[in-house]
DNA sequence: TCATAAGCTGTACGATCGGTCAAGATCAAA
DNA sequence: TTTGATCTTGACCGATCGTACAGCTTATGA
């Protein structure tokens, strides 16, 4: 039959399927929403009937399960660069740079996060009070630990990581409203990097020692 | 009949019904998203049957119009401080503190505004496009003036903006992950106070011309 | 080759959606 | 007191929701 085409395993499909799947759920959950996303959008999106997307996700909850999951460990993996062994502006600026390209490259599933928080966060209670928070923790300690040693002001850290978090995920979350008042057009390359700079430079400028 | 209670008029009980349904659609718009929203929810929160939900506010879109454009008139006005009379430092300082403290006392709004930007600003399309987009073009002028006599860092003042905006509307829309870090209860008024102070700090430490 | 497992999809279900409508209840003006 | 406008409500409509399920095709391993 296949002349041509080579044959693909069953494991390809499932690997290749579930993946579409998953990337048209968080574009659709992006758009409208988790009770405003239905199973009909995302089948559509992905080209496949609707059975076919409750054959790979046994449910709604499972695929919006699967998409804050997945964002989730992304973000995290961003943070790596803050240990105690670096020097904190050029930690700070690859951090702060890091998150910016995230929400340039992916917005989608910062949407996603961003409506499921402000919804009531029902679907990652456990998430944030374990991983995120241990993740935090950390990272509030490295920080305290610079600013003991001189390296920074002294302040609280978590509203420096709220600022970081709020203004990188603005630029995905908002973007539509940024273009809108860019003259309709999305930022350009060097919009876009002059963004990344303003952004670190307040940031990093604003937790300067004054003394 | 009423020989304690003074009679209402029909333009109170609309003024009162008016309010009491427009109070709690933004509620059930900002915990589900405008799809996600149903008039049924609204008219139970507000206790009344869905049709006079439907009485009152021809249409779920007439509503939610009515939320959203309630809410930027608010906003839209807590930048009137931003003058080229005024010192930037405490201008800016005014701005941050009075947006904070919108983010506190009214969550809701700034939650349905940003379901509504994220899911594509189809309903404020326009609104962004002429009030928006002339208060932002207004406020950066007065920056950057502020800019060109010497008393801010030279930088394009737009992603400052969109660093006030994201990090004051964080604490609302993203109030009950802060919560959730911050051992699951809310900011106390202390927490609050600092969090105001360090925004504010930050921000405009970050803006100080360097040399 | 052949039984079995996995991939795939059309149909159907009860629930809920936004919204219409007719009819009753209440109030304001004549 | 009568009359018309306004307030209030339950019943109902077609559409869409999540998803269960039977039956089909296709790949796999003995």
């Amino acid at each position: 039959m296949s002349d041509t085409a080579t044959k693909e395993t069953k494991e390809q499909i499932r690997k290749r399927n579930e993946k579409k799947i998953l990337e048209c759920a968080e574009m659709v959950f992006a758009e409208n929403g988790y009770r405003g996303a239905s199973i009909s959008m995302i089948a559509d999106r992905a080209g496949v009937p609707k059975s076919n997307v409750i054959y790979y996700f046994p449910s709604k909850d499972h695929l919006y399960q699967s998409v804050l999951s997945h964002i989730c460990r992304l973000w995290l993996e961003a943070g790596d660069e803050i240990h105690v062994d670096n020097e904190p502006a050029p930690a700070l600026r690859s951090y702060i740079f890091h998150k910016m390209d995230l929400a340039r490259e992916r917005p989608h599933g910062s949407k996603v996060w961003a409506n499921e928080v402000i919804g009531g966060c029902q679907f990652i209670e456990e998430f944030l009070n374990t991983y995120v928070k241990e993740w935090t923790d950390t990272r509030c300690a490295v920080v305290e630990h610079w600013m003991e040693k001189g390296l920074l002001k002294q302040m609280d850290p978590r509203p420096m990581f709220y600022m970081i978090w709020s203004t990188t995920q603005h630029y995905a979350d908002f973007n539509i409203q940024i273009a809108h008042l860019n003259g309709g057009e999305p930022l350009t390359d060097a919009q876009w990097q002059e963004a990344k700079e303003t952004v670190a430079e307040i940031i990093i400028g604003g937790l300067r020692p004054s003394g």
